[in-house]
DNA sequence: AAAAAATAGGATAAAAAGGTATAGAATGAA
DNA sequence: TTCATTCTATACCTTTTTATCCTATTTTTT
């Protein structure tokens, strides 16, 4: 309804990455694996998320991605404002290039409000909450459940 | 942020025949140059909006398509479920295909607030009161201003 | 120094969305 | 009847998004 297919691998992989020890390289095709998405597209999602700063890469053996040292307060916004562009929260509802307070197509006054929420809830929102809720076990984050790959739980 | 084009366009288009004369059909390269939009792809939107019932049409002389009856109660909701498809408000942020208050995505219950609210509005959100803003002047269905298409005046 | 493991990056392919073109069918008027 | 007008239907083209493939390049281990 919202976000592209980008978008939500973008942050399902951080929300991951975030459950993980910090500072220890993963691989993306563990990730790709957990996630249950394609790993040569979710290593372009994770590549740019690198050059973004959102999350660390090393290369070579050992090599990975992981979140940077503060990357826990990374918020949903930070994410979606690198997948779906800086304008992602700024465009007209029925796309007009011009649409503000003074110069506003019929919806604007009536969508504005709610998507102030929306904004709201993206800033609010942050990995390490996500992460936490994750863990806890009672959430999950990809479609296949965690038993079906048994052999992940180590990496885990 | 939200809507495809198809969607933004479709709206626009029935704004625009909602503060045009009931039964009186209108021509949809009339609604393509009020808009500023291509004309055959709006063809195709036309069409769809008839086919589902929200736009009556007419062929040859004196055709054209204009709002049903009781159009004037339509909502947002009930021409992005065309444009969108049926499940548009149905699906998780993150793109699982299960996710529900049993199965949830860590998202799923900061979401389900907002998305209840952006579903409202486009419930409460009807042609006759978007028409009655456009009507008064105060507000723009398309880009380019009225004052530029004078030629057209007179077809409004 | 060489081999292995990993990301980086560009080229390419497939699918979906956006947009165009054309032929056909219905309607009203000359 | 005949013609112009207008929607209908289908096929096609283009662009964007999604996804894959192959070849560097970097780093660690041996």
């Amino acid at each position: 309804m919202i976000l592209s297919r980008t978008s939500q691998y973008a942050v399902q992989a951080m929300i991951y990455m975030a459950t993980q020890e910090p500072g220890q390289p993963i691989l993306n095709k563990d990730v790709a694996a957990r996630l249950n998405v394609p790993a040569p597209y979710l290593a372009k999602i994770l590549q740019s998320l690198a050059k973004g700063n959102l999350l660390e890469s090393f290369r070579g053996r050992l090599g990975g991605f992981c979140l940077r040292p503060e990357g826990l307060r990374t918020s949903l916004m930070d994410i979606l404002v690198l997948t779906e562009g800086p304008t992602f929260t700024k465009n007209c509802l029925l796309g007009l290039k011009q649409c503000s307070k003074e110069t506003a197509c019929p919806l604007h006054f009536r969508w504005v409000p709610v998507k102030e929420r929306i904004i709201e809830l993206l800033n609010e929102t942050t990995l390490d909450k996500l992460s936490e809720a994750v863990k806890s076990g009672k959430y999950r984050l990809a479609d296949v459940p965690l038993r079906l790959f048994p052999e992940l739980d180590a990496v885990a």
